[in-house]
DNA sequence: GGTACTGTACTATACGACCTAGTACACATC
DNA sequence: GATGTGTACTAGGTCGTATAGTACAGTACC
């Protein structure tokens, strides 16, 4: 099974984006590993009932980021070397999420209890490593 | 002084966007009071040399919202009541950018000890009460 | 070589969100 | 009445998203 990703048409977030998120978090926990092809661009637009440049669109994406690795002729996969952030380059790409959740607690007047709470219900709920598909 | 506003055109949030987060911070925190009124639509566009139906905007979604009431021929102030969410009501609210935070972070493969010193440190420097001007 | 797949690039078109421009109306204040 | 207020409406521009179609180069397999 070559990795199974779904969309939702109506969302306000584009169809790319969706794509992009889901393959880089199935090589984030692991769900997808190095080296694992992903669908071929034609097959998954078929798939979804989309356009293969909005497919090709979100692959191109994960290919800047370092997610994936595209062989022209082969397919696109998993990349071998997991994009190593460090530490500092990973903490700034955070904080975007961060102050903006922050902020948005702040503003409708939850106590700082009542964050702490809620952000660590939520932190017990994620899993870090290996992912199931059916959770 | 009516309420400082500040906007940067070049950014990628919509203008009104970012006049409703601002009035929303203000009053949240209470450098706006009840009562207090903001500029008026047509003067704050022209301060922001920005078009007026972008101000109005804002200022219908702000009512929308219940942070500001809009009084014809007057003007629009801060509401009264301060928008009274219930637990459950404001948490539903944040759980989508603590959602989205969760999410970046896990992606990028950070550690959870991470991800709650982060939570942590952005958290003491969260202002809950009183707002100054100049921070 | 021929066929079928792969990723990639390009143009053209459509749609919606955002913003601007201009006008008009009802209301409150003086 | 004059002025200032919020609100509503139409029209147009820009930009991002998505679609449609075509084309090309590389790889795999028979």
């Amino acid at each position: 099974m070559p990795l199974r990703i779904v969309v939702a048409t109506g969302s306000s977030v584009p169809i790319y984006r969706q794509v992009v998120e889901q393959v880089r978090l199935a090589a984030a926990t692991g769900r997808a590993k190095a080296g694992d092809a992903l669908p071929s661009v034609r097959t998954l637009a078929e798939e979804l009932v989309v356009n293969p440049n909005t497919i090709a669109k979100a692959y191109g994406e994960l290919v800047r980021e370092g997610i994936a690795e595209a062989q022209p002729g082969r397919g696109v996969f998993i990349a071998a070397k997991r994009s190593v952030y460090s530490r500092a380059e990973r903490a700034r790409r955070v904080e975007g999420a961060l102050e903006e959740f922050i902020h948005e607690a702040v503003c409708l007047g939850m106590p700082e209890e009542e964050i702490r709470a809620l952000f660590e219900k939520r932190l017990s709920r994620a899993d870090f490593k290996q992912g199931e598909d059916k959770p």
